[in-house]
This record gives structure tokens, sequence and C-alpha cells, in this order.
DNA sequence: ATGCCTGGCGGTCAGCCGTA
DNA sequence: TACGGCTGACCGCCAGGCAT
């Protein structure tokens, strides 16, 4: 054996274990022991040892996280159980309807876990041999993109874990940008004379999808674990399960708590509605959870989320403007959505200018005319509501909102069903239903016919070469050449 | 047994912002 | 421009509980 190459491999080992260590003091107990310019020596070196033998090279060295080679696309790959969304609730008594149905389907007083709910991206990682092996978003569901490349270069995320952890399992967890850390990459950014990203999620959601996991070694993106999956380790509650994580080097967040009925649970609630604005990373709510692990394949769940825990929402900011107008939209069922459009006001990081009306009734139930204030609240933080009108406010020459009497797209004459609140255009060729037909037949979970996005479809009904989602496979290349775009 | 009411659930629509 | 990641909220169906 060459004792050059034995000290190298020696050598590299330590580097390793020390650079492990030191990203583990530093990322997941923010305990630092020594000064950013000795880690990123310590980095040089393997680099530098892995570069001179590189069947050294592992895929759990650190060395990995500074970023492999881009790559041209995500590969699908398909969750081992479905990532599912949870229920959430907005105020106190959608939370005691929950405690009520568990208590029926769990028989007995449950103890719940709240944790602090953070706003990032869901990720799932899988873990061979102790080894982290892949990192998956959520995507639908059922199958997400592998971001593998990308999640190596979160340092609180261990590539590889100690004996203690069984030898296969999944853990599942947050991604997210702190807020310092976010502020400090736009002010970047705006400096470089580039866009700044409008909120940290958004900015964590872009980095992941990436294709270059250099540029991402770039943005500090962090992690909180919440769950493991394992078919060898039996935990019986979701507080063993947390504690397990943490003592598997997986950061967690330290704040959640173990509650005895409701009372515990509304006053943890109280308490980070307000402490939650002085936390490094951005939360929008509080996830419940059964406590007792066992019992939640027996709650199941339904298609979107488990009937075992249970998301409540921080209540949201207001802001107000003007409605200019509304707009009726055709949708590919032929149903007419009434959409106001606002005057653009800024609302919790981003710009608001539409925001859905749902129906006829709706605009009655708020009683509001065009012209008005009106006050607006953006839902689980992303969908503008209007919330009513302001009475004092109200214009001289606000209008009334009169619903179309024909199709804004066809001029075909409007049904409205005695039962029903929608009004349809029952003009099974109205463009706008066409086009809605074919890209919802071209999206994805049904045909998934790539680059057909609305726009195309539009150009190719107003053309009008195809009128139904059947037309389309007698389209020629030389049809489609012609258009415009 | 029949009809009404309620709540849960799936399907659908609506929207924003990031990368490529 | 396309697509994917995140989200809210409505409608209509259906099952189960209750009164008639």
């Amino acid at each position: 054996m060459n004792p050059d190459y034995e000290k190298a491999g020696k050598e590299i080992t330590r580097l390793r274990g020390e650079i492990n260590r030191h990203d583990y003091l530093y990322y997941v107990l923010a305990e630092p022991e020594i000064p950013d310019h000795q880690y990123d020596a310590l980095m040089r070196r393997l680099i530098e040892l892995e570069r001179a033998y590189p069947d050294l090279v592992t895929d759990d060295s650190p060395s990995r996280r500074v970023g492999g080679q881009p790559v041209s696309g995500f590969e699908q790959v398909r969750h081992s159980s479905r990532m599912l969304s949870l229920a959430n609730s907005y105020d106190i008594d959608e939370l005691l309807d929950f405690d009520r149905r568990v208590r029926e389907a769990y028989g007995r007083d449950p103890e719940y876990v709240c944790e602090l709910k953070i706003d990032g991206v869901a990720i799932a990682l899988t873990y061979r041999n102790r080894i982290l092996t892949r990192g998956a978003t959520r995507g639908d569901g059922a199958v997400g993109d592998d971001v593998t490349a990308n999640i190596r270069t979160i340092r609180s995320i261990p590539l590889s874990v100690s004996s203690d952890m069984p030898l296969d399992f999944e853990v599942r967890g947050e991604v997210y940008y702190p807020r310092a850390e976010f502020a400090e990459m736009n002010a970047g950014r705006e400096e470089a004379g580039l866009k700044p990203f409008m909120n940290p999620r958004n900015g964590a959601a872009g980095t992941l999808k990436m294709l270059d996991p250099q540029e991402v070694a770039r943005r500090p993106l962090r992690f909180f674990a919440y769950t493991i999956l394992s078919d060898t380790v039996r935990l019986e509650t979701q507080a063993q399960v947390l504690t397990l994580l943490r003592q598997g080097n997986f950061p967690t967040n330290p704040y959640w708590e173990l509650c005895k009925g409701m009372d515990e649970v509304r006053a943890f609630l109280s308490r980070w509605n307000e402490a939650r604005f002085d936390l490094p990373y951005d939360t929008d709510g509080v996830v419940i959870k059964l406590n007792d692990v066992t019992a939640w394949e027996r709650l199941g769940s339904t298609a979107k989320s488990p009937r075992w825990a249970v998301a409540y929402k921080f209540s949201t900011e207001k802001a107000l403007t003007r409605l200019l107008d509304v707009t009726w939209q055709v949708g590919r069922t032929g149903t007419v959505t009434p959409v106001a459009e606002l005057a653009p006001v800024l609302l919790l990081g981003t710009i608001v200018k539409r925001a859905t009306l749902h129906n006829e009734d709706e605009i009655k139930r708020l009683g509001i005319r065009k012209g008005d204030w009106v006050e607006i609240e953006k839902g689980g933080e992303i969908i503008p509501k209007v919330i009513r009108f302001i009475a004092e406010r109200r214009p001289a020459d606000s209008e009334e909102i009169v619903a179309p009497e024909q199709c804004p797209e066809c001029n075909t004459r409007l049904e409205r069903d005695e039962e029903e609140v929608a009004i349809r255009c029952p003009n099974r060729r109205c463009p706008a239903q066409v086009m809605g037909r074919i890209s919802h037949f071209a999206s994805r979970g049904a045909m998934d016919i790539d680059g057909l996005g609305h726009r195309t479809v539009e150009a190719i009904v107003s053309s009008g070469l195809v009128n139904d989602a059947g037309d389309l496979y007698s389209l020629t290349a030389g049809q489609v050449k012609e258009l415009p775009g």
C-alpha cells in the first residue's frame, strides 16, 4: 500500500469529521467554534486532497456541498408514501371542530404536539445505508422533482448519519430561506441591478429549482425536519419522533410543545401569534398533531390531508384599495366568474391587482359597486380576497355591478339555473371554453403535453384550426408554423 | 320509510412568483 | 412563455343523523 495514499486517506477522514462537526455546530446548534476563514481552510484542504485522490471521494463528503455539475432538468421521482398537505383553520372554533373529530375517532383524551409551521418548501430526504441519497420536492404529492444536488448544498442537512439512526429511512421537513440572509441576498441583487425577490418563501422555492447547484450553494437555505418514516424503528409519539431527529443531528425547530387539551393549544397559539415576528425565519401558523403516532394510520386521511393533524393559520393583514372594474371570465366548463380589477396595492409582500369575486351572489352579499374603496386581505398569505367596502368612502359616481346577459367571449345568451349560483355560457364552441378545455386536456395530470401553455392555445384556437382536443391531433407542422408567435 | 339538514369531501377555479 | 411550487374557497354530491 502506498504510504502517501494511506496518509491522505486518514487526513481526508479527519477533515470530513471536523467539517461535519463544524457544520452541525454552526447550522444546527448556532454555536460556532471557529471563525469562517478557518472553516474555509479545512474545506479547501479537503477538496485539494480529493482532487489528488479521486477514488477517495464519497457521496457523503462535505466537499459535495459546494455544488456539483449543472443538470439539464430534474428527474421525476415517486414518493414512498403520499406527501399530503394539511387542512387549514383560521379560528379557534375550527380547531375545536378538529378536536371533536379526533376525539370521536381516537376514543380517548388526545394529547397534541404543537409545532411552528415554517413558511418554506416541503422536501423529502431519503437515506440509504445512513447516507443521503435523494432529496425530492412534494410535487403533486405522489411524484416530485429530484433535487438532490441542490439539497446537498444545505449544510444543516446531514449527508450521513450515525448508527443511532436506522439504516434506511426517509425524513420530511421544510426548506426555508432565513430572513436576514434573504434580505442580504436581495440587497446584493439590487446592487447588481437585478430584481429583488418578493419574499423568502418564493426565494426558497425558486432556488431549489435552479439547475446549477453551485449557484444554489451560494444561497444559504436552511432546513427543519418534522417527521421520519422507517420500517425498522417503531416510534409511538410525535414527541419521540422530534427527539430522535434531534439525536440524529437533524435540525428540528426547538419551539414545539406537548399540549394536553385545547386550552394549552390555545395558549401556544396566542403566544406565537406575537412572538413569531421575533424569529429569524417566516412562519405562517402552527401545526397541531395528535401526539400518538400509532393512531395516525387508524385515523387515516382524506384525498387532501390527514385527519390527525391540522394547520392553524395566523390572521392576515389587510389593505385598502379601489375597485376599478369587474371583468367576467369564462372558464372551461362555461361558468362565468366575476373578477375584481383593483388599483394595485402592496399586501404582505406582493402587489395585488385582481381578486376573484366568485359569483353574483357574493357581489350582492358584499354590496360593492364599481369605484368603491374595498378592504382586501390575503387568505393564507397568498390569495387576495375582497372583505367589504368602506361605506363612508363610496364615491358619488360609483356604478352598480351588472352581470352580463351575453357571454363576453362569444355573445351567446348566458343561462342561469334556478338552483345554481353560477351563470353559464351554453355555447360549447365558445372560444374561451374551447381554450380552457384544451389547456385542461394538455395539462399535467391529464395528457401532459409539453409546450402547450395558454398563450399557444390562444393562438391555435383563435386561428380557427382547433375546436376540440381531438382536433389537436390533426394539426400539421405547417399549420403550426403559420401561427403568430 | 321518507324527507330535511348538516358536515365532510372531491373537483374545480382562482392567484402569485420563481427558474429556465 | 411554460411550468411548478405554494395557496384559498366555492359548488355540488353524498352519507349519516334526526324529525315526521
